[in-house]
Parts: C-alpha cells; sequence; structure tokens
DNA sequence: TATTGTTATACTCTATAACTATA
DNA sequence: TATAGTTATAGAGTATAACAATA
C-alpha cells in the first residue's frame, strides 16, 4: 500500500496519524521550552479526543477512571472516590448517580455505618469498562503517533514519577 | 539544613515538594499504567496550580501563551493566534479585548487589508510576560518535584516529540 | 462567495456552600 | 461536634452559530 513513487501512503505516516496535525504547530516556537504548557496542551488534547472516543457509549473519561477505581476496589465509599479520583464529593455524587441510572454501579448502605455508601461495580459496568480498553489505545496511539515505543515506555515512567507511584521505586 | 539525624528537612524532600501529595497516590494503582489518565491528571493539575500562582497579576494560562506567542510573532493577526493557541475565534476576541484593557497588546488595522487586525504586544505586556517566567518555573519545580534533572529533560524531549516540534529532528 | 472578526449563547467541568442524616 | 452524602448554584473554559465588514 503506497503512493506511485513509492512513498507509504500518507495516512500511515506518523505526522498524518498524529492527533497534533502536521508538525510543526504554529504555537510550538513560542512555547515548546515549556514543559508546563505542553503537559497543558496534550493532557487536554488527549482528555477531549478521548471523550470523543467514549461518545457512542454515553460515558466520559471521569466514568471510565471511576469504574477502573470501582473494580480494583470494589464497594469503595463515596469518599474514598473522591479521594481516589482526585474529585469532590458533589462530582461524585452525580457520577454514582449516572452509574445507576446506566446499570454499571450501585449504592449499598454500609450496615456499620449508615451515614456511607459501598459502591458496587455491576457485571454490567465490567462489561462495559472492558469495551472501553480498546477505545483508550485507539486515542493513546493517535496522541503518541510520533513516539517510539521505547519514548512511550519513557513517557509513561517519567509521569509515574511526575505523581509518585512509579512502580520501580 | 538538616534534621539531627543526618536526614535533609521534611519540606525539602521531593515528596513533600510535589504537587501531588504523598505518595502512593490512591488512585495511581487503578490507572497508573494509563498513558492518557496520567496526562490528563497531570495537564489539568499543572494548569490549575499555574492559573493560581498567575492570579495576582490578573493573568491566566492563556493570556501567558497568547504573549509568548506575540513576543514571537508580533503583528499577527488574531487569526494566526487562533491557530497559534489552537483556539478558537471567539476566545482569541476576548483575550485581545482583555489585553487592551490591560495595556499589554493593542489592535492596529491592517491598511492592506482591513478585514484583519495586526495585534502587537506593547513594552508593559512585554515586561509582565517577564514577571510571569519565574512563576512558571517556580510551579514547574513544583509539579516536577519528583524528577531528577535528567528526567525533567526526557519529558520536555517527549513532549516535543509528542507534538512534533522535537527540534533535535 | 469567502474570510476576518464580533457578539450572543450554550454546554461541560469544577468548585463552593448550605443542608440532611447519621455518628 | 464531626462526618458522609446531597442539592443548588456559580464560575471558568470552551464551543457554536448568526452576523457585519471587507475582500
Amino acid at each position: 500500500m503506497s503512493e506511485p513513487d513509492g512513498r507509504p501512503v500518507a495516512t500511515t505516516s506518523p505526522d498524518e496519524m498524529s492527533a497534533f496535525g502536521s508538525a510543526p504547530t504554529p504555537w510550538s516556537a513560542a512555547s515548546a521550552g515549556s514543559t508546563l504548557f505542553l503537559l497543558s496542551k496534550v493532557g487536554s488534547r488527549a482528555t477531549k479526543l478521548y471523550s470523543e472516543a467514549l461518545e457512542p457509549l454515553g460515558l466520559r473519561p471521569r466514568h471510565v477512571a471511576a469504574l477502573r477505581f470501582l473494580e480494583s476496589r470494589d464497594g469503595a465509599s463515596q469518599k474514598d472516590l473522591v479521594s481516589g479520583l482526585w474529585s469532590d464529593s458533589s462530582s461524585v455524587v452525580s457520577l454514582v448517580d449516572e452509574f445507576e441510572r446506566q446499570g454499571l454501579a450501585e449504592r449499598r448502605r454500609n450496615p456499620r455505618d449508615r451515614r456511607s455508601y459501598g459502591v458496587h461495580i455491576t457485571a454490567e459496568g465490567r462489561r462495559v469498562l472492558r469495551s472501553t480498553e480498546a477505545l483508550a489505545e485507539e486515542v493513546e496511539s493517535r496522541v503518541l503517533a510520533r513516539l517510539s515505543g521505547a519514548q512511550r515506555e519513557s513517557l509513561l515512567r517519567v509521569l509515574r514519577s511526575v505523581i509518585g507511584t512509579d512502580p520501580e521505586v
């Protein structure tokens, strides 16, 4: 699959595949020296693309993060979700409301402290979570289109260090 | 400057300095495998902290990005700013409005195409831009507190590659 | 007709504060 | 008094669509 002159077709080149268009992006010259600026731009771009990819499932990125959290800590309280998702209590309430409406998770009273709920992911929740994984991979491959495998590993490792969860430490 | 037992004082340790609190963050286990999730979290955290740091100057991160852009491409049209900042036209209008109110930049009619303006940074705009630099460095050092110098360079290099402006390519 | 800029508007995300029910 | 959860509301940021002036 190539052009008449032998070049691979444009749509398979990293530049064409990238979520950041053809290089160089116009603003690069002014701000490519700022890690802060780049983190912010790349982060918001990734969020936006992932949001769009999740649209057919009726979910947004924070739903996926919450379902992942629940899968690893099933029965977590809403307070756990607040700290676990770096969110706030009112956002978590509406998040769990949506889960209950969609049948992806449910509240169960904690009999030992009736102020709190345990939030439990359902079988349907797990199934939906599995179906988001391919979408995440597809978006990630577009966002990181210009990176080699080694660079991708390096990025993941450094980001883990940034938040303090480097599994190698 | 150290504790009696020779350890450096706590406030200077990477964990205490980091904008991400003490490791491990609760949500790490569930999602630290996702570069997408980490990019989004780190990016939004960086933006938020930088916003707060800029508050005394009456600016927000996008103002700084725009001033940087204007410094490198003075007289750019608002359309240039739209593509240059990866923004949209209505946002750029209000951005330039604010610059004019604050005396940081000004519109000048383009005599060769009277539909468009050239946006010109003022001396005050340059002065303010200089004063944001120390703030950006301070925030960056908190966000990247856990990274070594080599890791910081690696992160910057990889982020440049992501957006396609790696100066070494 | 197409392009630059402007205005008005709406939508998402997040933050805050007041409230309830339990402890 | 303090805590878990809920509700209402407001703000920032962004996106969209209709419009005016100019090409």
